[in-house]
DNA sequence: TATATTTGCGTAATTACTACGCAAATTAAA
DNA sequence: TTTAATTTGCGTAGTAATTACGCAAATATA
């Protein structure tokens, strides 16, 4: 392939997307990493990503990254902020636009993708060195979830479809750092009436079962279009 | 200076900030405009910004442009979205880096800057067609202003040091597009202890005057530190 | 069968929100 | 000078939401 193609007028950024996946195994946050295999920060862990092609807008990009190197697919997905520091590249100027996805971990179990670089979850308290400033987009990532969950039910999207109410209230105490009691957050959830009750019980505890729900997604999206607001920022 | 200078091996979308900015003149939300001189979408009105230099980040860019045709400066201005369609400009790929600003209209008169183009406010109920995917970027970043005023202390940014809390109540109804009841809102902006008392009342006023505010900032950083959340959910 | 543990429901006390009434201040009209 | 109109500023009662718990039901293990 000819080399040094590309000629323009002015000088141009290169544009990379770059992903911070959270997975939840119902003990705590892990964030998905994958282990360079080149230059710069070789053997470093960075957030999956890579640069933009031309014909594809910045999401469709992080989704094809995605695919790439973890094989992950068909997940929540948002844009995060778009980081533009001069130097975050040792190499040359790139601006990254970031996104941050959440996974079901139980459904989905990522893997190396076509990349063939190691892949791995992190808990985040584990998280070692990372690459270029991938540092702080994960902790803007995680500053996110925690403000997002307050008003958005993006929690079940870490979750099974059927889980039950205290995985639930275990999730929102880890994302938001704080311990919420147990009785006040079951019926603050189930006053939503968005919780679809499967008269069904989780098999294999060790004590009394719990009951299995899952998230009415369909009456959400209509709720909200009437001006329904999901509030959970006194839980 | 000669031309078609910088060659790279892959091709890069060009990179360009835009910027919604608002004011308010105490009756209606308004966004500052600049008109076109060249193609493409020539004599149309559209957001200020530009392509972003090498040595700079993207905000730094944005501040630059602002204070280049708007002549605004020090004003606040927080990211906003990158938007990224591969058709939003007909000439080539460029992906925006877009913001939004808040201006105290009393204070700064944006005037034309050295880009000598024509410089308008524009109510926003008579916002003309706007050049490339403008019209988007300013919708999102009216939807970002209406959802973030109930949690962050952001519509003093638009008025003036000193305001009175009718004001502040009309500000928050037109953003919010309902009506809030007068005493209320009274009650829970007082009740926040975050607005400092100047014992002085408005001049000019054709009936009872009202008394001078202005939002204590200094002592909102410390609360926030602490967890103190401005919360205006419900108003 | 008893014990330990966790789930699920309920209730009282407190706090926040909503919907108003009304007096005080001020200008304009009578 | 008085009256009317308008707007500001404060208060209060009724309702709804949040907080802090108590306790019985369910289930595996001792």
């Amino acid at each position: 392939m000819e080399q040094n193609k590309y000629i323009y007028e002015y000088p141009r950024p290169a544009v990379t997307t770059d992903c911070v996946i959270f997975g939840f195994d119902g003990g705590e946050l892990k964030v998905l990493l994958i282990e360079r295999g080149i230059e710069p920060y070789k053997d470093y862990w960075a957030l999956p990503g890579g640069f933009i092609n031309m014909d594809e807008d910045a999401e469709t990009c992080a989704r094809r990254k995605l695919r790439d190197e973890t094989a992950l697919e068909n997940i929540f997905i948002e844009q995060l902020f778009t980081f533009s520091n001069v130097d975050r590249d040792p190499r040359h100027r790139v601006i990254s636009i970031a996104y941050y996805a959440l996974v079901k971990l139980s459904d989905y179990h990522a893997q190396a993708g076509t990349g063939a670089n190691n892949v791995k979850w992190f808990p985040l308290s584990e998280v070692p060195s990372l690459a270029f400033d991938h540092a702080g987009i994960l902790e803007t990532a995680r500053q996110r979830l925690k403000g997002k969950i307050k008003y958005q039910p993006i929690g079940f999207e870490l979750l099974p479809e059927k889980f039950t109410l205290p995985e639930l209230h275990k999730l929102y105490e880890i994302i938001l750092g704080i311990s919420i009691d147990r009785r006040n957050f079951r019926k603050k959830m189930l006053g939503f009436n968005l919780l679809i009750d499967h008269n069904e019980l989780v098999k294999g505890a060790p004590n009394r079962a719990a009951k299995l729900y899952s998230f009415n997604r369909q009456k959400y999206e209509e709720l909200s279009k009437n001006g329904f607001y999901f509030d959970c920022e006194h839980i």
